[in-house]
DNA sequence: TAACTGACTGACCGATCGGTCAGTCAGTTT
DNA sequence: AAACTGACTGACCGATCGGTCAGTCAGTTA
């Protein structure tokens, strides 16, 4: 195999890169079917042939998009591990840093949703499981070590719980701008202050009181 | 103005309402720029020509059909309102109806939050603002009386609270295909089981209980 | 009856779509 | 040098797109 020049710098668009990163960006603002190939290549500087050289296939180039996006996302997810404190504060960081990990990569996020959207069981979802899978365990692990430690409520779904965090970020981030507009929502541009709030009637729900049956 | 006849039936597909009808499914199912008129025109069983005498573009009947869905989800939305026993249970009862409605109507839902997730201030947005903001605001005034009661701790933000029990159930609707893949949410073919596990953490975390400052 | 309406249709249009193809070119490999 | 590679391009293709138009037709009005 012939290995091509590759200047010591990493993913700056080599044509290839710069195709991959075009159609992130096209793909997640306006969906697979308003994106032409054309304009994918017009934004990467690349004649439109050369996307089907290198991904064969408008759905190809999709998939290879809906592949790195998962990479990636899964990559910031596993960033999310290392946290101090007790159960209580590690889930109240891996909220802050999950939500902050949302925002910080809208590209992707949209990528996901829209794929959680078409729903069905079509394309990709199964990589939509992929991503959440295994951190949404992890997640889950967390709830089940808080409750083992005392601090929360031995009856709870755990499972529940995930889900209520993760809900509440994602709603976050996908309603962010409706959520502008409503005039008794203060919160829509702090996320801190949002996550912190959220955390609060949550722990503060899930807390295992001693002197409560 | 001449009156077409329009025999005493409701809605039933006398081809403006079949176009509307066909084209709510198929934007709510692919999007946008995924449906063609030929397409909408051949589920309504009509001319494609047709289509355009109604609406006069394709850009026309999706705000024709976003219109009707906003229609409809305020109706739906209005439904909500009487409920009974306490402020907690009064929420209980809220959050458990609007989840029903949201899963009883998956097209509309579905164009609403994909008209949320294209967001921009664009097209629409102001219509997803339309039919959030006064039930938001109702949702907000329920959560108030409770504080106001004091039933619910004082402290909290409303909105915030609200935003909670919206996006619980929002996640819910949207995420539905992938948790079925997760093995450690058994709930997600019982909205109702959900939504009282949901509200069992949240209004516990929000209790104002007598011996807490 | 005659004029007129709006619902509806089939045939057609230019533009754009995804995709193909023959070929150029810089850099390896032998 | 010759053979070969993969990255890349411009020109082209059939299909389908949104949209137009002239015209048919049932029912209303006068």
């Amino acid at each position: 195999m012939y290995s091509t020049a590759q200047p010591n710098s990493e993913s700056i668009s080599s044509g290839e890169a710069a195709i991959l990163e075009a159609a992130e960006v096209l793909f997640a603002e306006k969906g697979f079917d308003a994106v032409s190939i054309r304009a994918i290549a017009g934004k990467a500087d690349v004649c439109k042939a050369n996307v089907f050289h290198h991904f064969g296939s408008k759905e190809g180039l999709y998939l290879a998009v809906l592949r790195s996006a998962v990479t990636e996302s899964k990559q910031i997810l596993e960033e999310l591990e290392g946290a101090s404190g007790n159960q209580q504060e590690r889930l109240r960081q891996f909220a802050g840093r999950h939500l902050r990990s949302i925002l910080g990569h809208p590209h992707v996020s949209r990528l996901i949703l829209r794929e959680a959207l078409e729903g069905g069981s079509e394309r990709g979802k199964e990589l939509a499981e992929k991503i959440v899978g295994d951190n949404f365990s992890q997640l889950v692990d967390l709830c089940r070590a808080g409750q083992k430690s005392g601090e929360l409520r031995p009856e709870l779904d755990p499972a529940l719980v995930a889900t209520l965090m993760v809900a509440a970020n994602v709603f976050f981030f996908e309603a962010a701008s409706v959520m502008r507009h409503i005039p008794e929502i203060k919160f829509y541009d702090d996320p801190q202050a949002y996550s912190a709030g959220v955390m609060d009637i949550l722990l503060n729900g899930m807390a295992n009181k001693k002197g409560e049956r």
